[in-house]
DNA sequence: TTGGATATGTTGCTTATCCAACACTATTAA
DNA sequence: TTAATAGTGTTGGATAAGCAACATATCCAA
């Protein structure tokens, strides 16, 4: 196989899989999208798709972790520290991401979908945190990450399953706890 | 080459390149525009264009042969006979077409244009003018067929270079003369 | 139970697309 | 003039996409 990103073969017929599955995502749960469905919305055969995705679920994420890409990723990566406005920003775009693409494949999937989002998150707080603090720490530092983006995820489910709040008056009065471990020194 | 309108490559591909064909005509004159431009626009090779086309003037031809289909085919095939009704539709189905694609190619061209959209009417006319008259006739039919298109788009172009009437208002009064050589015996 | 229908992965072979390179032409600038 | 630049059209070899066929699994109805 090719570079997938380079060979413009492979970007045309990732994009139509990727896209033809968004497609069928707002008509259909994710369960009952058989491959064959995906392979006829993109007119692509369907042994085309298994050269690019081992399965369906493959394909679940990676199309998220593509979302997340140019949702989150390009949002935060700007941030030169963890602070305040940082913490603000993540959880908006945790829960926009959701809303845009991940919802849809929710039922009966919410522990994958939360593992590629808390991995992505994890890996953009890691580096971040290594320029806030002296890089002897970095162990330690790769924990509070990952603390960091469990904990993150896990109130953006929080307050999906509660809304009564808007999201800056749900996440302000969080924020002090969250920088605690973040500048602490460990 | 495998049959262009089964193989689903082959059907994206032309899809493609004549896709790009005209978003670029909306840019640049016909003159302006490079194979590389098109095949950049398009995001395939340049090889793969001479794969499809043996030039830009074929693909020229055949993008307008194609807009032809969709256009004037579609709204003329329906009718049984020559008649009043349906030379009105011929010449406005001609002047639509002129304007969504042709006339952005037009300059140096309009000769590789009117014999394209002469060849598709006649192509039209023959097979209805056959089955309005008794089959012996049908050498002069062809013929008759042949003037009624070229006068069909000369009419056309009269109206295009001076239009000081409605189309219809300005078809109206040639019917007549253009039917007087339909129906007359030859 | 059995059989039909539907979906999943896989495989061998064919074919369209990609890429790099080439020769050629035309234009432009030094 | 010469050299540089940009477009054209072609070729050979590599590779992704297409297709048909197969084995397998699941499900549902007779």
């Amino acid at each position: 196989m090719s570079n997938p990103n380079t060979d413009p073969r492979m970007r045309r017929t990732r994009k139509l899989i990727i896209d033809s599955f968004i497609t069928l995502s707002n008509k259909k749960e994710f369960k009952d999208i058989t491959v064959t469905d995906i392979t006829n919305e993109a007119t692509i055969n369907r042994a085309t798709f298994y050269y690019h995705f081992e399965d369906k679920f493959d394909l679940l994420e990676q199309a998220l972790e593509e979302g997340l890409i140019t949702n989150i990723t390009f949002d935060l990566s700007d941030y030169e520290e963890v602070n305040e406005d940082m913490i603000i920003s993540t959880f908006i775009a945790i829960t926009n991401f959701w809303n845009s693409l991940a919802h849809r494949c929710q039922s009966g999937y919410e522990d994958t979908i939360s593992r590629i989002i808390i991995d992505k998150l994890t890996n953009i707080f890691y580096p971040i945190l290594l320029k806030q603090h002296s890089i002897s720490e970095s162990s330690a530092l790769k924990n509070t990450a990952i603390m960091l983006s469990w904990g993150m995820y896990g109130v953006s489910v929080e307050w999906r399953t509660n809304r009564q709040q808007s999201r800056k008056a749900f996440i302000q009065p969080i924020i002090p706890y969250i920088l605690l471990g973040v500048n602490k020194k460990q």
